[in-house]
RNA sequence: GCCGGGGUGGCGAAAUCGGUAGACGCAACGGACUUAAAAUCCGUCGGAGCUAGCCUCUGUGCGGGUUCAACUCCCGCCCCCGGCACCA
């Protein structure tokens, strides 16, 4: 036997024969206890990079674990293989993106199977394959059927180095989350996702179902997007004329105070309230202006805001008087009524916005503390304060008074308390051809007709010529655009533009349940049994991308009748960024790590264990340092434990009993048990895998230490050993498959039980006390551990190091901490 | 501005309940083996001090506090990372 571990003759032959095994594969037996263990599916790049690599080996470890622990396990792959790139290698190539995608696809395959992966390769799906969007193209329709897809008119993000529509959850500061590019606004038709309508149960589950499972930070950042804010509706009434300004405001409290109005320049009530103004031409063109400013910086806290009255005034239903309404760039229309009731005493905004224009301030909450006085108001106040100006509500709390006005304005018929969502519907309209066509056909008798559900999948033509120009490809198609009306059979056109790639990665996770199943997206029986996922793992930065996506559809699914899971995934782990030097990596600023290097020069074994071992899963983790020599080191260690002394350990029993051992066998022993609990609650505790394999390492480090000489010292080291394969085999499988073998063990170390821990070995029979002079470490005492406190005061204060502290005196008070220490006071 | 997470040696990081700060590893240095190197093994490794001891003092972003005892709890700051941000 050599004496370093041949990292790849080993790790090759050890995947060769899981792969021939299926060793992998799901149990179809319901009736064990089910673990679905799962990582977000990659892009299909071509390379894996290295938090691909952490997100898998995190993945196995706990895969591999719960195994181990005698569950079914469900670790599937796959790939999420519609996008950008394959287009763009279309276009720069010339290569099909179909082929171009394959491809990478077996690239990939090939470099996740020599990482030694415990995937079940039978449930591989890829969602640019038919078998797959298919399905997709079925849920859109029943979507539809359920009128949660609709089209319409919007203003839209618009990436123009991608040539296509994003989701507002995709623009990331005004730039595109793809490729950064600068955002711009477009009016396009456009079909949308109504996942508004789920904006409650979404809310309300990071509230009841999540937190168990789910990061706080996750949680937090999901809350912040759905953005519920209560608050009432007020109608505010044009003078003179029968027109309704309703407004939206979470501060009815103020409304005594309000001193003008403003709209959004996209208000469609503008043509109507500036009919007969004398200078309405000047507004409108205004308002053009603005609508045309651009958005990304409109939208930014810190631009001017700038605006033009409009020749109208309004009626405040509370107080009757007479107010300005005005248009802003500070308005959206997307939110709310698209109209706001000014108030730039209690609000930043408004305030800089009357200061400009010389629009009157009138104060309605008082500053209990400090009394504040309109003419040298410098900024608004918007803290607590008394009701004052307010009519009958003056003396009030400003915070009580939220409710007591908001029940006035109901009773009145002024208005009603609602519910505003910053969350907007999902466009899922794209103007690219690499993605699920949307199954949709223009009749012009018939108008908007979904494809049959005979009639799916629309297969995406695979013979096009991908140049980059002129609009999205398929509408370039006459093959694929032209088709018959289903309900009339006349001439139709198919639509041309293809859905969001989000929505493929929005259900991936139950397909991987029946993944062969061609008569449903995938079989409810198994999504019963499987779903949810009791464990998903991926990085942070899809936490309202993906996964509120795939929240929305699992409820959809739900209120379909296709699974009963509320939610997708029970518990969630992100891990922390990859970085190098500090920075993330990325191929522009040219710091990659190549995992394949680090697989070629050390084995996937020591790829793994370096990724695992230098932070724990959540943090971010620094590439920079050579801790994979440390890794191989480690192994190598292992692996000659084993090595040096194979004849011997063959030859031994592993029967001993504990309390005959030599003191160093002793010591073997209960640092076995040690680890064993150690790594166990490690593992269970938030998959801290950091500090689980420094127990392997100390256990490593006390089996040097150590030199068996009789039979029994024989056996426990031998158990020690194989323990410590076993406890291994989820963070080195190839290594501790190997050893097991060379040990000659029977059947597969991967299929062992989880070693248990033996309570009577944790209990030490010594015990290191430290003993403090007013509470500063003067010395420490080895004692039997079944000491009583008395006695051990007494050698506390009987020691000669404690007596130089004490000279004599007498202690005011002994603390002793059991089993701890002893902390004399003076 | 608001929300979330952090700040511990040269570096990555440990430290159940408030109870020996720095486990485990990387790097570095010294030594053994070797003709030599690699590999391996042994030792040192937060800072300061001299009396050189299993010594003393000091040390977990800063300033206070609670406690016999604080990386850990409380109050007030500073800095870093991530998210959100004219959302009424």
């Amino acid at each position: 036997m050599r004496e370093q571990y041949p990292a790849e003759i080993v790790e090759l032959k050890w995947q060769k024969y899981w792969e021939e095994n299926k060793t992998y594969a799901a149990s179809p037996d319901k009736t064990k206890p089910k673990f679905y263990c799962l990582e977000m599916f990659p892009y299909p790049s071509g390379k894996i990079h290295m938090g691909h690599v952490r997100n898998y080996s995190i993945g196995d470890v706990i895969a591999r674990y719960k195994r181990m622990r005698g569950f079914n396990v469900l670790h599937p792959i796959g790939f999420d293989a519609f996008g950008m790139p394959a287009e763009n290698a279309a276009i720069d190539h010339g290569i099909q993106p179909a082929e171009w995608t394959e491809k990478n696809i077996e690239a990939m395959k090939v470099q996740l199977k020599r990482l030694g992966y415990s995937y079940d390769w039978e449930r591989e799906v890829a969602t640019c394959r038919p078998d797959y969007y298919r399905w997709g193209q079925w849920l859109f329709l029943r979507f539809y059927e359920k009128g949660l897809v609709y089209r319409k008119k919007a203003t839209v993000n618009w990436c123009p180095a991608c040539a296509t529509v994003l989701a507002r959850e995709q623009v990331e500061d005004g730039g595109c989350w793809r490729c950064d590019s600068e955002i711009q606004l477009k009016e396009l038709e456009h079909w949308f996702f109504k996942i508004t309508d789920y904006a409650e149960e979404l809310l309300r589950d990071c509230e009841e179902k999540l937190p168990a499972g789910w990061p706080r930070k996750v949680l937090t950042m999901q809350k912040n997007w759905i953005g519920k804010s209560k608050g009432v509706e007020v109608n505010f009434r044009v003078s003179g004329e029968n027109i309704d300004l309703p407004i939206f405001t979470t501060r009815p409290d103020t409304i005594f105070g309000v001193t003008f109005m403003v709209l959004a320049p996209e208000s469609p009530l503008l043509e109507r309230l500036t009919a007969g103004v004398a200078n309405r031409e000047a507004i409108l063109a205004y308002a053009d202006k603005l609508r045309h400013q651009d958005k990304i910086s409109r939208a930014a806290a810190d631009t001017k805001k700038e605006g033009m009255f409009i020749g109208r005034y309004a009626v405040n239903p509370l107080t009757g008087e007479e107010i300005p309404i005005y248009i802003a760039n500070f308005v959206v229309m997307e939110y709310g009524t698209g109209a706001i009731m000014a108030v730039p005493a209690h609000d930043q905004r408004d305030f800089e916005f009357a200061e400009k224009y010389e629009i009157p301030i009138k104060i309605v909450i008082q500053n209990p503390e400090l009394k504040l006085n309109a003419e040298t108001l410098e900024s608004a106040y918007v803290a607590e304060g008394v009701l004052v100006n307010s009519g009958d509500f003056n003396g009030q709390n400003n915070l009580s008074a939220i409710e007591k006005i908001s029940e006035y304005i109901e009773n009145k018929g002024l208005g009603q308390r609602t519910v505003q969502y910053r969350l907007r519907d999902w466009g899922i309209s794209r103007q690219r051809y690499w993605g699920n066509p949307i199954p949709i056909i223009y009749c012009e008798k018939c108008g908007v007709v979904p494809v049959p559900d005979a009639d799916l999948p629309v297969i995406l033509p695979t013979n096009l010529k991908i140049t980059g120009k002129g609009g999205s490809p398929l509408a370039g198609s006459e093959e694929f655009i032209n088709t018959t009306c289903p309900k009339c059979g006349a001439p139709a056109k198919r639509e041309s533009e293809t859905m969001d790639t989000f929505v493929d990665s929005s259900w991936y996770f139950a397909r991987y349940v029946s993944p062969h199943d061609e008569s449903n997206p995938f079989n409810t029986e198994d999504a019963n049994y499987w779903l949810p996922v009791d464990q998903y793992i991926g990085g942070v930065e899809h936490a309202v991308m993906h996964l509120l996506y795939a929240r929305f559809f699992s409820k959809v699914m739900r209120d379909l009748g296709l699974l009963k899971a509320d939610e997708p995934f029970a518990n969630l782990l992100t891990q922390g960024m990859v970085i190098k030097d500090g920075a993330k990596m990325s191929k522009s600023k040219g710091n990659t790590v190549d995992p394949g290097r680090i697989i070629e020069d050390y084995g996937a074994d020591a790829a793994r264990l370096f990724i695992l071992f230098a932070a724990p899963p959540e943090k971010e983790l620094d590439c920079s340092d050579k801790g994979v020599e440390g890794s191989i080191r480690f192994i190598n260690r292992v692996w000659r434990l084993v090595a040096l002394n194979l004849e011997r350990l063959k030859a031994a029993s592993t029967d001993y009993e504990p309390n005959k051992l030599s003191p160093s066998g002793l010591r073997v022993h209960q640092k076995v048990h040690w680890a064993i609990d150690k790594v166990t609650r490690d593992i269970e505790n938030n998959f801290h895998f950091n500090t689980a394999i420094s127990a392997f390492m100390e256990l490593v480090n006390e089996l040097y230490s150590v030199d068996p000489g009789h039979e029994s010292e024989w056996a426990c080291y031998k158990n020690a050993l194989l323990t410590l394969i076993t406890m291994m085999a989820p963070f080195t499988p190839h290594l501790s498959s190997e050893l097991w073998s060379i040990m000659e063990q029977p059947g597969a170390v991967l299929e062992q039980d989880w070693p248990q821990a033996d309570q009577q070995a944790l209990v030490k029979n010594e015990l290191t006390i430290v003993v403090q002079v007013n509470s500063k470490v003067r010395t420490k005492l080895v004692v039997s551990a079944d000491i009583e406190q008395g006695e051990l005061k007494r050698l506390a204060l009987a020691n000669e190091r404690v007596r130089i502290y004490t000279k004599g005196e007498e202690p005011v008070k002994i603390i002793v901490v059991p089993n701890k220490l002893v902390n004399i006071v003076l």
